[in-house]
DNA sequence: TTCCCTGCAAACTGTTTGCATCGCT
DNA sequence: AGCGATGCAAACAGTTTGCAGGGAA
């Protein structure tokens, strides 16, 4: 038995937020946000939403090495990209993604979630700035 | 001008204990082996050293989902698997990895720092358990 | 009326840091 | 002797959680 979920204003501001920003934004971010229309949301109550969007399978959480995880509305696959230099967040979007997939199950033992690669490196951006 | 790089008795036995050790052991880990040898050694020095061996490449640090940064001291190319049952960190070492990181590269505008993919999944081990 | 959800604050985890001291070089 | 490295403990950042009250169904 499934428990009853019930709808709030927060858990609505919450996932609105995390769809209209592409900037994969952290729970800080998304509690900035909301707070515009909802002064008095706690940012307890941001981190519980977060991570219900994440179980019920409606965002992304992403893991930086920057400390604080970042979250993703998109649900369309993509890849992520993250900067090492400006620590931006970037969806990789391309061709080659089901070929990268299937090179990398080919010879691994193991399920590989499809679409939840990571890379590293340093943006066009940035490499264009220095 | 450098700084000079004293030896300490601490420094060598942290590296030690990332090298000899494949299990990408986080800090806490590194401590307990140290410890063994050095009892009186503290966690802010393993960490430290952590970093530095980080920091000058003769260690790479890798941010997991489940709190917490592993190490590891192989410094050939090879991708990291993370399996979300076991939170163990796989080494991924295949045939396809130039190839995967020519194809990331070829749409991408950016400069993907090779052989540091992450992908997440389910381990072969947890496949046949479950 | 039920009981899920919230705000608040305290607690927790992993990591960093200031400081006095130690010990390489 | 000089100064980089250490142990210790306090500080920090990000996140979770217990609790009493509030509100959707």
């Amino acid at each position: 038995m499934t428990t009853t979920r019930r709808n709030s204003r927060q858990r609505t501001l919450v996932y609105q937020a995390v769809k209209d920003s592409h900037s994969h934004p952290n729970a800080e971010e998304v509690y900035l946000l909301v707070r515009r229309q909802l002064p008095d949301i706690s940012l307890g109550t941001v981190y519980r939403n977060l991570n219900l969007l994440a179980d019920i399978g409606e965002a992304i959480k992403i893991t930086t090495p920057d400390g604080g995880d970042r979250f993703d509305a998109r649900t369309n696959p993509h890849y992520h990209f993250y900067c090492k230099c400006c620590k931006r967040m970037i969806d990789m979007d391309f061709d080659h993604m089901d070929k990268i997939n299937h090179l990398a199950s080919e010879s691994f033992d193991g399920q590989i979630e499809s679409h939840t690669m990571l890379f590293y490196g340093i943006c066009g951006d940035c490499l264009r700035k220095s």
